[in-house]
DNA sequence: CTGGATGCAAAGGTTTTGCACGCTA
DNA sequence: TAGCGTGCAAAACCTTTGCATCCAG
């Protein structure tokens, strides 16, 4: 378990890795490529996504998957809970402990369970900002 | 609440609910075209595209953003929980009925939570039999 | 009739990949 | 040195969109 797929420790490699933990944002492939980017100038996106995967497989960072618009990480691998803004897809951690979840009662035709999680959604500071000033005469509903 | 946000029951609209609703496997868009391009061979995936939001935002079906690359749907409304295959990114049902879950503990910085739900995830039977076939002399990991 | 909906095709945004060269172990 | 990793660019994917035309109400 957890095998390492692959040897080399490049620079690129090592500073993707620093600066997705030192980002607390949950950032996307080409929000953590303008980061690396001021250390790599001349580092390229498809390196981000190959380390990315590379790490991922190693459990050295974690992809949040999210269907259709972008996916994102986290260099913080302890079990922890997220929240997604449903407005502009944020990614915030949660505080809480979190809880085992029993899933030996669980059942579905065709699949066989291995685990499940729990997804909270919400709104972030920014977005819900942006909705206030964007209806000073109260709330009514999308614009 | 539950606003309709257009007004014509197109004939294309109409059969890609229909399908929709028909069909237990949560579709990608193109498989949904796929399914529907048997009774409108002239339906383009634009179409199929434009109509999963409106009838989304009509609540009439539901948009899965789980994970993977694409988004499915499910025409499915009632309250339930999904399993996602961990390998292939096909969404069954799960049998249970749905837990209401206490939000009101729950905090992370900078986002205001509204909600949550429970993602079960594991394998279906298709991957589970590719697995075993592929690998007989025992389990050993990624191939 | 009228404006929302369609078909077609092109554009858009994100992620993956082929290739020759570079660099870690 | 060997061969994994890189940069670059093109391709692959999925989804959205502009536009002229069509059709449901």
């Amino acid at each position: 378990m957890a095998e390492q797929r692959s040897q080399r420790m490049t620079r690129q490699r090592k500073i993707i890795l620093e600066e997705l933990r030192k980002l607390k944002t949950h950032p996307t492939a080409d929000e953590l490529y303008d980061a690396v980017r001021e250390r790599l100038p001349r580092i390229s996106l498809g390196t981000v996504y190959r380390n990315l995967d590379v790490l991922q497989e190693n459990g050295e960072v974690l992809k949040l998957e999210s269907a259709g618009s972008q996916k994102r990480f986290d260099g913080d691998i302890r079990p922890h809970y997220h929240v997604r803004c449903v407005r502009c897809g944020r990614v915030g951690d949660v505080e809480n402990e979190v809880a085992d979840l029993d899933v030996s009662g669980v059942s579905a035709p065709g699949f066989t369970i291995t685990g499940g999680t729990v997804e909270f959604y919400g709104v972030c500071d920014i977005c819900r900002n942006q909705e206030k000033a964007s209806r000073p005469d109260g709330p009514q509903g999308r614009q």
